[in-house]
DNA sequence: ACCCAGGGTCATA
DNA sequence: TATGACCATGGG
């Protein structure tokens, strides 16, 4: 039997009763919430913090620094982040997009899908990294679906969990009236107890998601 | 020493 | 369409 379209709200209850708010995505301006989305794929956000650490050392957060900067050394200072070389092309990439766009103001007058398209048009930015920066720097009321989404989900029976991206995306949106202030805190708090709770407390002791826990992996 | 991380692209069948 | 290889550092 289909779950009720109150049931995965109750589970966002029990997650932002247990964790708080979020205050998603750590950075200063959209930009830097770009860079920090194409920076973390299949990264720990920790390695992110220092590369982009490294870009703010050396007066390179912006697209016009990124720009000017020869691929080498963006490379190195990406390094930390991992998949230096390849992230190091998919920033500049996004950023000769960026700009040729019209940047943040330009971009902000499209609608959502057009938008999305755009955005996926660049090298390097894929369905969910694209959610990212639609959701978290233009605020517009994207479900952002990740891996530990798509594991918690499918345990707690709301999705098969073989859909592809944008069909399972539609289907948790289905879900609930566009809100970007939920979506915000559903994904970073899917996150956040995947991260902090599961792995510092192993066995889920306490954990209220106890066996559909997204960070075990089997 | 091994596993995984806030994915995406490309070649191949 | 659907797998598989590949990218690479850092923390557990």
């Amino acid at each position: 039997m289909k779950p009720a379209r109150t049931s995965l709200l109750a589970v966002f209850n029990v997650l932002f009763d247990v964790h708080g708010p979020q205050h998603w995505w750590p950075g200063d301006s959209p930009f830097e919430v770009m860079v920090g989305a194409v920076l973390t794929q299949n990264t720990a956000w920790t390695n992110v913090e220092q590369a982009i650490a490294n870009l703010v050392r050396h007066d390179r957060l912006s697209a016009a620094g990124i720009i000017a900067t020869r691929k080498d050394h963006l490379a190195n200072w990406l390094r930390p982040s991992g998949y230096f070389n390849i992230k190091a092309a998919r920033l500049k990439n996004f950023c000769h997009w960026y700009v040729e766009a019209g940047g943040f103001t330009a971009l902000s007058r499209l609608d959502t899908e057009t938008l999305r398209v755009a955005l996926l048009s660049v090298n390097g930015v894929g369905p969910e990294t694209a959610d990212d920066i639609l959701l978290y720097a233009f605020e517009r009321p994207v479900f952002v679906i990740d891996a530990y989404t798509r594991r918690l989900f499918s345990r707690l029976g709301f999705i098969a969990g073989d859909e592809v991206y944008d069909e399972l995306r539609l289907a948790v949106e289905e879900r609930f009236d566009p809100d970007v202030g939920l979506y915000n805190e559903f994904h970073a708090l899917i996150v956040h107890h995947a991260k902090i709770v599961c792995r510092v407390r192993p066995r889920c002791g306490g954990c209220p998601l106890r066996t559909h826990c997204p960070a075990a992996t089997t």
